[in-house]
RNA sequence: GCGCCCGUAGCUCAGUGGAUAGAGCGCCUGACUACGAAUCAGGAGGCCUGAGGUUCAAAUCCUCACGGGCGCACCA
């Protein structure tokens, strides 16, 4: 096991010293089954290993018995203190708080990289596709979800060591082109003053943020006379809205703190004719076959509940042969693993980009796709009714400048992807302490406020003697130091990003409980310093575990 | 009907096969002439939807129900 952190080298460390004390009373090759974690609750120690219950089997021993034959026989050393047997049989080891203080001068000396490997990601690509809202409109609440965990989960998987890199899915080709074309043609002849509700059609997006894109043409094309326009010009005119909305997302998405490597567009695939080239391999390989005028895609022979459509009885194809195309690509482009982040509308998906990928011949386990949970707007108790269609919903923009950047990443962030959930706008507008954010923030703010007097006092630095760190408080902000960094891997490992607000809460926790019980400044010089030099780390590791979500750590509040 | 996601405290949600299942909010007690109370200390509140199974050990893994959501186009 690789180990990442001092958490890791105090796991690693037991992990060897029970295989020995095991060989010892003649239990050979039980490596495997030693596990050493942290405990549930307090009062079990630093870390608790069940190995007496696991190979109990194997011993013959009553688990509690092995265990504290193993916990008699166990040599202190300089990084486990005492050895305890309890409950079932349990080993609980409590660690030598030297030796952990230790990471204090670890976090000082790498500042803002402390945390960062890159042992887990090896240097792997990784591509993780995320947002891709069609250009034809603005973006909605479940964008913003997907765009903070698409974002966090890029930083996160770089600081583990992979090579992320970000990118977004332009959807410029195909029917609804045509169909953004055709409402603003409506709406421009609506400037003109013609009654065009009246007859709407059903299929051409109401919404009226179409409005604004007619009146931008309309402002850049002077001379052109709207009555001479005719379906021929949807094309146009679509081309022209969908480069307004793509131009919208980015800058949208820019302000809530998301870049994206490469807006890729499906035109770039469709003039390359790679869709097309999907079909013939997927031919050659002889997985089409024509039926009722169509060409479909055999993909229930790869797991798919039915088989799909990629060309139409009217020659065109359908939109799932471009989508081919694009993840053929980003394997091609050698991802060692593609990450696509899709909407909750998109369950059906899953299936048929599997079956593709695994036909093309791409190894259909490092394509991961995770569905990111419905996103349900409340104002206190009332539901915010949101429909597309009627062109009633709430805008991203809308809601990220109604709860601040850092409030809406947060609420986003905090739990896993895939959960339904309900984001409260009233309780992120909320600037004071109910909002779990200023929590995290206001630990920092706390910090640099002891630090600033600090300054001011001017006076000058003793030699720094860790070993004044020995309280229950100073305990477990060491601890937690020294398991930041193997939370950025698991993070990554899972993709589940919910665990750096949960781990930054306990770690700020920690530190107002600390702050409460433990005075700084007013000590004596060597405990004055110490002291100083663990909330300084403390400071570094909410900074950058915060970065990480795309949030501010602010210096005062 | 089929597939996927979700059922954990009043609410919103964590939870890595392990000991007495956690956090925030809400509710109840206490703590500031202050290294910033946007905080801290404590309390009440749970048949982890249900029933079987695997295991020394299940909220966690398996099966089947039940409840909620989302998908099941020659739309994108």
């Amino acid at each position: 096991m690789a180990s990442y952190s001092r958490f890791g080298e105090a796991q690693a460390h037991i992990v060897q010293s029970l295989d020995t004390a095991l060989r010892a009373r003649g239990f050979d090759n039980l490596k495997s089954y030693i596990e050493v974690d942290r405990p549930t609750e307090d009062g079990h120690g630093d870390l608790v290993s069940n190995v007496a219950l696991k190979v109990a089997r194997f011993t013959k021993m009553a688990p509690l018995a092995l265990a504290s034959a193993l916990a008699a026989d166990w040599n202190d050393d300089a990084v486990v203190e005492r050895v305890e047997a309890a409950g079932p049989g349990f080993l609980n080891f409590t660690l030598n708080t030297r030796w952990m203080a230790e990471v204090v001068h670890q976090v000082r000396a790498e500042g803002a990289s402390y945390g960062r490997t890159t042992a887990a990601g090896h240097g792997d690509r990784i591509l993780i596709e995320f947002v891709s809202a069609n250009p034809v409109g603005p973006m909605v609440v479940v964008n913003g979800r997907a765009a903070a965990i698409g974002d966090s989960l890029a930083r996160i998987l770089n600081a583990a060591g992979f090579t992320a890199h970000r990118e977004f899915y332009v959807n410029d080709g195909g029917n609804q082109i045509l169909k953004l074309g055709h409402a603003i043609l409506l709406r421009l002849q609506e400037l003109q003053g013609r009654d065009v509700m009246s007859t709407w059609p059903d299929d051409v997006y109401p919404g009226e943020y179409v409005i604004s894109v007619a009146t931008a043409w309309r402002a850049e094309h002077p001379d052109i006379v709207i009555d001479d326009l005719d379906e021929s010009s949807y094309e146009l005119l679509g081309d022209y809205g969908a480069k307004k909305f793509q131009q919208q997302h980015e800058a949208v998405l820019r302000g809530f703190g998301v870049e994206f490597d490469r807006w890729y567009h499906e035109r770039e695939l469709r003039q390359a004719l790679a869709p097309e080239a999907v079909i013939d391999r997927l031919d050659r390989l002889g997985f089409m076959e024509t039926k009722d005028g169509a060409r479909w895609f055999l993909s229930e022979k790869f797991g798919d509940d039915k088989n799909r459509v990629m060309v139409k009885s009217d020659g065109t194809m359908t939109y799932f042969v471009p989508d081919a195309a694009y993840h053929a690509d980003k394997f091609d482009r050698g991802y060692h693993y593609v990450i696509d982040l899709l909407g909750p509308d998109h369950h059906g998906y899953v299936g048929r980009m599997r079956a593709v990928v695994k036909a093309l011949g791409y190894p259909p386990d490092r394509l991961e796709i995770l569905i990111v949970g419905l996103v349900r707007l409340m104002r206190g108790e009332e539901l915010v009714r949101m429909s597309k269609r009627k062109g009633s919903y709430v805008p991203l923009e809308d809601l990220i400048e109604e709860a601040g950047v850092d409030q809406a990443r947060y609420f986003f962030l905090e739990r896993a992807p895939e959960t339904p959930m309900d984001f409260d706008l009233d309780l992120a507008k909320l600037r004071d302490s109910k909002n779990p954010v200023y929590y995290i923030q206001y630990a920092g703010a706390r910090i640099h406020g002891i630090l600033r007097q600090w300054r001011d006092l001017g006076e000058p630095d003793v030699e720094l003697d860790l070993a004044y760190l020995q309280s229950p408080h100073e305990r477990q902000l060491l601890w937690l130091l020294a398991r930041y960094p193997d939370v950025i891997v698991r993070a990554a490992m899972e993709r589940a990003p919910q665990h750096l607000p949960r781990y930054l809460t306990e770690l700020a926790s920690a530190f107002h409980g600390f702050y409460r019980e433990q005075r700084i400044l007013e000590e004596a010089r060597g405990v004055r310093q110490a002291r100083l030099a663990l909330i300084e780390a403390v400071l570094v590791v909410l900074g950058s575990g915060l970065d990480l979500l795309g949030i501010s750590l602010p210096e005062r509040m």
